[in-house]
DNA sequence: TTATTATTGATAATAATTCTCATTTTCATT
DNA sequence: AATGAAAATGAGAATTATTATCAATAATAA
């Protein structure tokens, strides 16, 4: 947790970004700035959008979340509860189902193959992003 | 080719499609959607933005070229030369070069990934979206 | 407590994309 | 080649997620 208890931040510990944090880190599921927004109305009436936007940014920065485009037109944000672990995304394109799965860093099935682009084009991976888009179990029998 | 001599298609000829075809076949490159606007231009004076966006959401439901998002706000699009290819991209966070990476659908290092997914969560991969970012070979060097 | 300065909320601005609708093209059928 | 129905187009308005602006407020160090 970034907000101990005495000063443990180069940032100020507002409420804004106190409420924020306890919000997301409590809330499994890929939430849009919007729907964020709504929520900490509930906590905290006053909030502007523009805060949440810039809260969202910070944290991002900060690397406490995470942001992705799941291409619905709207970013989505997802409290990072695991460092230790990777996080990929399966998509229904026909529901638009989220199934999140994750995996230790250690047994990462793209470990081998960023290990390979480092090497291969020199380049020093900072971050990835992998999506998989497609047809839910459920989806799959519907469409029979 | 989507064009041949007779009617091939299950949509019209237009001027606007075969020029926008011919232009992203021989394009390498990952142009944006204004990007392409301007260049159509160039053949087809006329020719509005409107059916720019248009086009590319009917060749990207066809299939013939794929529809990329880097995360700089606006789509980018790319000719599909090779069917039989996985494509995948390096972008350089501080000076924006984009390395592409192709491999065949063989050798495609995700394959062991995807099957294990399609199994493991029952669930139809149609399409997946890998991007690697961090920093290419000469911006580590000015890093430093 | 106070002074400093980051942060905020409200709202305007921006920018990519989509929508609308009257007009024009395409193409199968004469 | 001419015709008519439907598809496609261009111009611009509308939409929508996100950013920028700026005066007011709240958090921190002193």
């Amino acid at each position: 947790m970034p907000f101990g208890k005495g000063r443990c931040w180069r940032f100020r510990r507002t409420q804004a970004r106190e409420a924020l944090i306890k919000l997301l880190s409590r809330t499994k599921g890929h939430l849009s700035a919007e729907e964020i927004f709504w929520e900490l109305k509930k906590v905290l009436p006053g909030v502007g959008l523009a805060t949440v936007y810039r809260t969202l940014d910070l944290l991002t920065e900060i690397g406490l979340i995470k942001r992705y485009d799941f291409k619905d037109g709207k970013a989505r944000y997802e409290f990072i509860h695991n460092d230790n672990a990777e996080h990929y995304h399966l998509i229904c394109k026909n529901c638009g189902k989220i199934i999140d799965y994750e995996v230790t860093l250690e047994e990462d099935p793209l470990k081998d193959f960023k290990n390979s682009i480092q090497k291969k084009f020199n380049f020093k991976i900072e971050s990835s992003d992998l999506q998989f888009y497609g047809l839910c179990e459920n989806c799959q029998k519907l469409e029979k």
